[in-house]
DNA sequence: TTTTCTATTGTCCCATGGGACAATGCGAAC
DNA sequence: GTTCGCATTGTCCCATGGGACAATAGAAAA
């Protein structure tokens, strides 16, 4: 699989080794001698990558970048680089959505592995995100009456029942709810309530009254 | 919060040690001298819990026993104890779903932190669990046939377009589909996908096109 | 001021979903 | 052999969804 490595280290020498190393794989690379140089020159998501972060580098730290990354939407993988074994460090990092944690030195074989399987995750991720962006965009084109029509419509309520809730006709129901259907591009209530679902709307199962 | 810890270590003074710890904490403590002894009388999983287990122990391994209790279907969350720092295994502990991995000795301030975690993580859990075990076994009364035109429903199919897609007349399909609202205890359609797509059915978004 | 967006509501008409009341045919279990 | 679950299909009838064709009105933007 080919992809962008950005190596964000704080060693020259350690980063033109890696570099040197990744380039003979395959790989495109670009290098960081700290965290801000890499938010200062945001990869392009619309390209395959990942990042090989060191944990300990002056400035933000490793994970303080990641965190950074996460908060603005970066869903580039993070393979963090460490000189020592802190448990501690990599139990958060990974939580936090590390892909992987390998100790300095590290051999071309688990890093070409943890690399590899880095950039399979960021494509399947992409791939998920970016069906929830086509989602939420449309989502994001209801007008306020729409979008209060579609909240109860993907909870199973009738037009009848819409109508009474937001004090409406049954007919002007029915026109929102048209305009709805038209805007996130679905034909059945089926695919509609699945969108919702995905877009993480939805979270509670409730709303199964009837009020005739 | 309230739970049962059971702490498997082959280390009889090191059980004695925590457990007693544990005790002056409030919680209920459960002992494995080995992995194999947690598995011959499995936790209860009505009752909230967490796992303390040690990576190495004779026997089953920490990560294998978690290997184990996965498969069956055991979300009883676990805090690893490990004597040593592994960067490596406490990777795939957590990415495998362990609550935690602590180095001993541990301060009771971490433990006892992790714990709290664990059990309102195993409570959430389970809640989810409980979701999907009652959708699931409802899905599990359909006859295969119903469960045919349930797929295609919930695809949002037509009546008519199922009607054809498997053979049948319209008035069939009626009919089936009049038991599986039943079945599934939905008064809508849009229940009824809901559940779906909790239920991991209706992955792939595809099945749009019309064939009237 | 004129245009545009949004919300609202109407009437007709048809397709679809769903309940009520029934019935037939076929294997499998008892 | 009889019972039971499952699949199948019918007819009526009504509620609901949805398209076609239109129109009114207030607010915001140009």
């Amino acid at each position: 699989m080919t992809g962008r490595v950005h190596i964000v280290d704080d060693d020259d020498s350690f980063r033109t080794a890696i570099e040197r190393r990744l380039r003979k794989a395959g790989y495109e690379v670009a290098t960081y001698s700290s965290a801000q140089h890499l938010l200062d020159r945001l990869p392009n998501e619309s390209e395959l990558g990942v990042i090989l972060l060191d944990v300990r580098i002056p400035g933000l730290s490793g994970p303080e970048l990641q965190g950074r990354l996460s908060e603005i939407g970066s869903i580039l993988p993070i393979v963090f680089l460490t000189g020592y074994a802190d448990v501690q460090t990599t139990v958060r990092a990974i939580k936090a959505g590390a892909e992987d944690v390998l100790t300095k030195p590290v051999s071309s074989e688990q890093l070409l592995t943890a690399i590899e399987r880095a950039l399979a995750h960021h494509e399947a991720m992409r791939g998920h995100r970016n069906q929830l962006d086509v989602v939420r965009a449309h989502i994001a084109k209801l007008t306020p009456r729409e979008r209060e029509v579609f909240e109860l419509v993907i909870r199973g309520k009738t037009n009848k029942q819409v109508a009474n809730a937001l004090g409406a006709t049954e007919r002007t129901i029915k026109a929102h709810r048209h305009r709805v259907m038209e805007k996130m591009q679905v034909q059945s209530l089926a695919e509609l309530v699945s969108f919702a679902e995905r877009a993480g709307i939805l979270k509670d199962l409730s709303g199964t009254e009837q009020t005739n």
